[in-house]
DNA sequence: CTTTGTGAATCAGTTCACAGCA
DNA sequence: TGCTGTGAACTGATTCACAAAG
């Protein structure tokens, strides 16, 4: 045993790695505009946080900051990028190519941030004759010719909320480890297959409940 | 001053605020499969929680369960759903119809869960003849008009990243107060204004990095 | 006897404030 | 002198474990 974990096997709290993304953006950006160094305090402030928790966030990866001068952007960019594994090409597939699957499938922001499409799947025969996005739609009985073939370990599921449990137990047994579900249902998978959500309806929710206590207080003042 | 803080003006955890949702469809699925009566081990269950987190969040709402028996499927339904807000109907607009704005202006579960698509607007003009999900895709000059109109205060992003902010400042001083933001660009908004954004690229990031430390780990015991 | 509702304990995340380095 | 990197303090969320209620 060494002293010290090696390489990137050091632990990074949940709620950095959810930020880092957000930072690479941020850094991408700065990039674009020209600019070749960048504080912490700028930094924060084109990722929307304070500049205390970037450089906390950023001192669980190392330290790659110069003290009174800041960071090196490019520098920066890529030890994040590397970091969260965007180095390297992920091949994707996405099953259910309805609206959101469409949506899903011509999205660019995969593509450019190290994603790569490689098959559409959906199980209904009547979308097989479609193209989008330059793929052409195929049965769901292709899933475990696809994974195989292209060694894919990340699916998207984009089905209806009934057909989305189904889908993820045979993308498991596929070899599938790790879900990003859009179908608005909770999904079981087993230990060792990580599994995300994205609830378009439930964001709205969460607005709605802080629109209601807005107006609620607004009721308040006038009473007062 | 009255020493309990009235009605629903008790504040409930964020945390709580977001799971709420997550509740509420667990017991629509519930009521559906025919369930009049539940212990919050089963409703945890549907959920994917555990039992005492649910506990606890119901606590802050009030006390709808009876001890040694459960808690009622359709009582506690409707108390969440006024908790968060979602018994009335909020009527929201729709920026850019690309791809995404498409598949949410067709999203069934906004309808159904108290949100009412009354205008989808567009900048390019070319996009003005459409009609998308029973809607005239009309131009992005008629903001104001439709916000007054249907007083309008929930806005949906769903442009291209350069265009966000404007047309959030745009929603602002047309007086909307809550905005989602699909775009994938951090927003600005003034105090009082509530701004979450869905950002699909980002959850994909967050799985690539565990997805890559879980190939770490495989070799890792492969030397060991 | 069962299951809720909740203080107390624990754990995770954020912010503060400053030592250490360029 | 200026800005990073980080222990220490704090705040918020989760889990535990049991008293209270039916």
């Amino acid at each position: 045993m060494t002293a010290r974990t090696p390489d990137s096997a050091r632990d990074i709290p949940e709620a950095t790695v959810a930020r880092l993304p957000v930072y690479l953006r941020a850094l991408t950006g700065l990039a674009e505009d020209g600019t070749t160094t960048c504080s912490s305090e700028e930094l924060a402030a084109s990722a929307g946080v304070n500049s205390a928790k970037l450089r906390k966030d950023l001192s669980y990866l190392g330290s790659y900051g110069t003290r009174g001068v800041g960071y090196d952007v490019e520098y920066l960019r890529y030890q994040i990028a590397r970091e969260i594994g965007v180095t390297q090409d992920w091949p994707v597939v996405i099953v259910g190519i309805g609206n959101l699957g469409h949506a899903l499938a011509n999205y660019s922001g995969f593509r450019s941030r190290g994603f790569r499409v490689v098959a559409l799947l959906d199980a209904d025969p009547d979308r097989h004759t479609d193209v989008v996005a330059g793929l052409e739609v195929r049965s769901f009985e292709d899933l475990e010719t696809i994974v195989a073939e292209h060694d894919v370990s990340i699916g998207v599921i984009a089905t209806p909320a009934v057909a989305a449990q189904s889908v993820a137990d045979r993308m498991v047994a596929s070899g599938i480890t790790s879900i990003l579900n859009f179908a608005p249902t909770v999904l079981t998978a087993p230990e060792g297959v990580d599994v995300r959500k994205v609830d378009l309806s439930i964001e709205l929710q969460i607005l709605a409940y802080h629109e209601q206590r807005k107006a609620g207080a607004i009721e308040t003042e006038v009473l007062s």
